[in-house]
RNA sequence: GUAGCUAGCCAGAUGAUCGCAGUAUGACUAUUAUGGUCAUAAUGAGGAAAGUCCGAGCCUCACAGAACAGGGUGCCAGUUAACUGCUGGUGAAGGCGACUUUAAGGAAAGUGCAACAGAAAACGUACCGCUCAUUAUUGAGUAAGGUUGAAAAGGCGGUGUAAGAGACCACCGCAUGCUUGGUAACAAGCGUGGCAUUGUAAACCCCACCCGAGGCAAGGUUAAAAAAGACAAUAUGUUGUUCGCAUCGUCUUUUAAAAACACCGCUUGAUUGCAGUGGAGACAUUGCAACUAGAUAGAUGAUCGUCAAAUACAGAACUCGGCUUACAGACUAACUACACCA
RNA sequence: GCGGAAGUGGCUCAAUGGUAGAGCAUUGCCUUCCCAAGGCAACGGUUGCGAGUUCGAGUCUCGUCUUUCGCU
């Protein structure tokens, strides 16, 4: 799981991050990222009422963050990130998911490369 | 064996690697203090956590008071902290049966409603009829039979009569009085009445009993302001109205600290497990043992295996007791009907 | 977390417990050289769903589902 240093704690935060960030998407979901001063990842997920239900949330929610914390190593370091889940992403596993992220962050530049 | 009925129980297990939450212990680190990091240990969602339909605890408002309004409950007895819950019984309805269901007080306190059809749908009538009389179109008697309707004035059979009628009789129903049994609801028996006391209260209502309001975003702790305005019997204090009571520098608004990356409330409790005792049961009580989530963008996951195969409904947010609804599959026990075998 | 409201033809809405209706839309016919407008007719409803009360529920009661609003 992700430590709580590097999520979203409040409303507010996530208030700054849709309002000064950008918004791109993909397939499963829309990314907002904002650039920081500080030189921690700091991230959060948005599931709304429409995936389903708290089951289905949680359960989205806890895919999500796992495929984070898998690619946490080279993503860029220097934004703050939301994650926002579209329809449809409650029916794809867990690979699906962790891929569409990964195509996300390269698409716009925020994944480095390294061995 | 098939079909059913009732009660109960489980809600995937397990191994490896990587992670999260609070707790405990230890180490390191920083500080006025609170902390932070790392390691180890055990623990970490439900039978419905859900819906929020009831009832309580707890907190604030007067240790929560009165009247009206408003709302709820409604056979009897018990049980419980309390309840619209539960248990046992009574009546009624359904089922061959095991068994199940049951908002089940009052219509003689009053008001309303009963479409269409029908003669007539409730202070009381007579369309077709039946009988008698008669000036031959009416009068009197009558309600057996017919027609309508969801419902038609006790039912069926006889006696009786001009024709008929509880007018009379037997059986049944209803009402009522007494006796017996039962804590009671009620049941049984004996007598009396002669039924014109229609139905509907999940229509208004009446009767009996119960209900103060708001809710953990309740409420409290820590460290600090400034400005403007209202007010003398007003204002405010949490139900709609009235009364009563409390507070006197109190209240309101704006800006800021601050919608605190705060803390308490927060999990030891009408708790859980086992055993005994009382009770028909719900339940009560005694003893021993146990401590079993407490998050705050919100913790249970990811990957690879094994169990032949597969995982339903569903995620704690102050806490309990119920109710209701959703649900794959698996198991246990008692009982019933039918069929077959001995 | 707490509290309230609504659900009726394709759409917008009516309806005292007693045959579910209106406007627009759709289809057909008339009218016109053609279209529109107009006229006449037709089609279209498990009254969100499941129970109950009642002789009889869109309406009354209970449960349930969906949508929606407010407070914090």
């Amino acid at each position: 799981m992700i430590k709580s240093e590097n999520r979203l704690r409040k409303n507010k935060h996530f208030i700054y991050v849709y309002k000064h960030g950008e918004t791109k998407s993909y397939e499963l979901l829309t990314l907002t990222y904002v650039k920081t001063k500080l030189r921690t990842v700091k991230v959060g997920f948005s599931v709304s009422k429409k995936i389903g239900k708290s089951v289905v949330r949680n359960k989205v929610k806890r895919r999500l963050r796992e495929s984070f914390v898998s690619l946490l190593k080279n993503v860029n370091k220097s934004y703050n990130y939301v994650f926002t889940a579209k329809k449809g992403i409650e029916e794809k596993s867990y690979f699906e998911i962790r891929q569409n992220m990964l195509e996300i962050l390269k698409r716009n530049g925020l994944y480095v490369e390294s061995d």
